[in-house]
DNA sequence: TATTAAATTATGTCTAGACATATCTAATGC
DNA sequence: GCATTAGATATGTCTAGACATAATTTAATA
């Protein structure tokens, strides 16, 4: 028998089951919030912690009056954690070394101020550095933080700490941008990471802003035997 | 006067304002969740909600007993949308194409079975094929799949429809791993993808599982012009 | 003193009931 | 016929109170 009390888990993980067994089939309704509390002998608000868990998660759709339903193409969406270079690397067990190469205040070039959406050329913080992992050459940063926002950025030195973790304790973000692609690599990059020219590198670009206004835009190049992985 | 009744949200951003605007500084306990009822003039049991989905974005960390503290090092994650890739080109407002290169089921390779935790070699079934957007080639898709667990992939064709969209309405999947990465081009896929061999190209790899049961391995080519973009 | 047991405390979860809100259906009035 | 209005209904959210659970502190015991 089973003596579980019913919690949101069990109730959860029982509906789950009966999509992924299709019992209940992708498209059809599933019965009331009302009509399952009174099956798994639970109150409809553990009932409706359960159905809206699956709901974020994307296997269930649910509109008012209208009921819930199994999603018909389940728009899943997996999640993964925002990569900090230096936990990245001692996760791994190997030992982080991190290396300026450059620190200037200078005029961004176009590009850089129409990504980070500034009207007009400004005068940004440029960094460049490299990351590794047991002295191999893990990561090479190309940095642009914008002193308006984080002022103490001109007085930062970044030779013993990465801007990444400098700015984690001087400028939180509210918002932020992701891309990862694929690219050859430049001379410049080929020589900091000890790779050939025109060789695939991983790259990952962020930029991050606090509310409106924008605050890095950082460009972030691996070697090709870099994997990102997550799991759902 | 804020008339505003108090919601889980607003306490939510309340809250989140104060982590942002650093009146509540990282490393540092914030009030117990009676306290912020109190002071919010709503049930513990909405101000724990808020809490909780601050907790579960990364930015406070909650201990029973210890109280909760503004994140240290936010372990912030990000979400990105499980690429479809035919919903992906059509999303662009670009014209979709499919074209089947080879379907047969064959003994795959150790590295293959390895990959899926199969002990014993295995008759899977192996289909090759090309996304195309616009005419233009955007994915090749060289995919695996399990007939001990999808037995009608051995009848399925996959002349008209691709394996992807295939399996979503034949195969669900409990548990899957992203992998993302770069590569050359082999001669084959450069052909394909109408590059040069050598070429930089942004694969994705995907493994989904029903319980402890490998349902498919699929490997995904783009050629270097794709991004993968995702917001927070 | 070292170990174990009990009390304490903040979060975690559940319940029953209430009201809010979106949305569909049917009735009403022109 | 058509637009408006009034239910009906399923989900969304909130409340107050209760008990569960984890982690720590304090007290009791060997």
């Amino acid at each position: 028998m089973s003596t579980e009390r019913a919690s949101f888990r069990t109730i959860r993980d029982e509906m789950s089951r009966r999509i992924a067994e299709r019992i209940w089939l992708p498209g059809a309704l599933i019965p009331g919030e009302e009509a399952l509390a009174r099956e798994f002998g639970a109150a409809r608000a553990t009932v409706n912690r359960a159905l809206q868990e699956l709901a974020r998660a994307g296997v269930l759709e649910r509109k008012r009056r209208a009921g819930t339903r199994v999603a018909l193409h389940p728009v899943r969406e997996a999640r993964f954690i925002i990569p900090r270079v230096r936990q990245e690397i001692e996760a791994r067990g190997s030992e982080y070394r991190y290396q300026l190469l450059s620190c200037e205040e200078e005029l961004a070039p176009e590009v850089i101020c129409a990504r980070l959406s500034l009207r007009t050329a400004s005068m940004l913080v440029h960094v460049r550095c490299l990351h590794l992992a047991d002295r191999v050459p893990y990561q090479f940063e190309d940095r642009w933080i914008n002193p308006q926002v984080v002022p103490d950025a001109k007085f930062a030195t970044f030779r013993d700490m990465g801007p990444n973790e400098w700015l984690v304790g001087h400028a939180p973000f509210s918002n932020a941008e992701f891309t990862f692609m694929a690219a050859a690599a430049s001379d410049e990059e080929a020589g900091l990471l000890q790779i050939r020219p025109g060789d695939p590198v991983f790259v990952g670009e962020r930029i991050t802003w606090m509310r409106a206004e924008p605050i890095t835009l950082v460009h972030m190049v691996h070697p090709s035997s870099h994997r990102m992985v997550t799991q759902l």
